[in-house]
DNA sequence: ATAATTTATCTTGAGGTCAAGATAAATTTA
DNA sequence: TAAATTTATCTTGACCTCAAGATAAATTAT
């Protein structure tokens, strides 16, 4: 029961430490972090996921229902505007439309500017279903971190920063 | 084209700077860095896949190639050390190691100790072919990660090393 | 030793995603 | 305006993954 004094080792360190056995004249200093990021999403998602499940809902299904919710009144976006914030592609996102609109939670609009597409809409249901998650999805977010001091986290966070503006920057 | 001064912004502040807006009473700092968790890992996702993809592989196909290659000689593991530390389900496992085995990447050896397993080895190809992906895999991991000045790098390898055996510690 | 339990893996069925191709509306060009 | 091109979405088929249940060997208890 290690104490987080300062020198914890994680998983991670064990894969580095076998790689620098086996392949010592490897810089392998991308590879521990990036294998750490890896890492992180896959060990944090399924305890994020937990709170959309006892909700009725997978991630995917959250996912769209939180853009919708978070692009304000009337809470209405073409699909386009859907897949691209959600980085999937126009057929995952049909497929997702569909299950939504099966459950309710969303309708579909006819667009009056473009008739390729109609507009995707909070229904009241689901409106008020995101309305509920949404507070514990926040509270077991601050849970999940709660393991970091200040100063790690705000590290953590300009650092992640500085790297997605300079992945989004190279187009 | 901004050059990286100091502020940059990327996706994850125009999400947060949304939710702000529609959720003011919100604590948003686990939403933030959370998010930025999973939108770095699912940008780099497919820049790192590319090296794979060119030589054959896929990501999950690698990864038990490399698993075994970093193990060191003879290049064998039980399945369930496989599954287990590349967090997936034995059927996957299952899965994975009948097309390796079709590719000619693995062999499955008769377990002396255990005859309810099979040892998984990587077989003279295999391990040929993972000698050759590993020095570009390296390169392209040092190249995505060359936005990031020296301090940002390691700040955000120890705060995500934080995180994880924070994580990793509560079971 | 034999039955009960545990451990290791495989099988099956369902779900989510993507790439590529199909449709159809909007826009541009001739 | 008619043809060509572009844009927006949907359809299809294949792939990877998982959960739950099946199988079979190893271990423990009686």
């Amino acid at each position: 029961m290690s104490k987080k004094t300062s020198h914890d080792t994680d998983a991670v360190d064990k894969i580095i430490a076998q790689w620098q056995q086996e392949k010592p004249e490897f810089d392998l200093t991308a590879m521990e972090v990036l294998g750490r990021l890896k890492r992180a999403s896959a060990v944090l998602a399924p305890k994020v996921d937990k709170v959309f499940l006892e909700h009725g809902l997978n991630q995917p299904e959250f996912d769209v229902l939180a853009t919708l919710r978070r692009s304000g009144a009337p809470y209405c976006l073409a699909p386009t505007a859907l897949f691209s914030t959600l980085m999937v592609t126009s057929g995952t996102m049909t497929n997702r439309m569909t299950q939504l609109e099966k459950k309710g939670l969303i309708e579909r609009l006819p667009n009056p500017d473009d008739a390729r597409s109609k507009l995707v809409k909070l229904s009241d249901k689901g409106f008020e279903l995101i309305e509920q998650v949404l507070p514990h999805h926040v509270e077991n977010g601050l849970n999940l971190i709660a393991g970091l001091d200040g100063d790690s986290l705000a590290n953590l966070n300009q650092s992640l920063r500085d790297l997605l503006s300079a992945l989004e920057d190279t187009h």
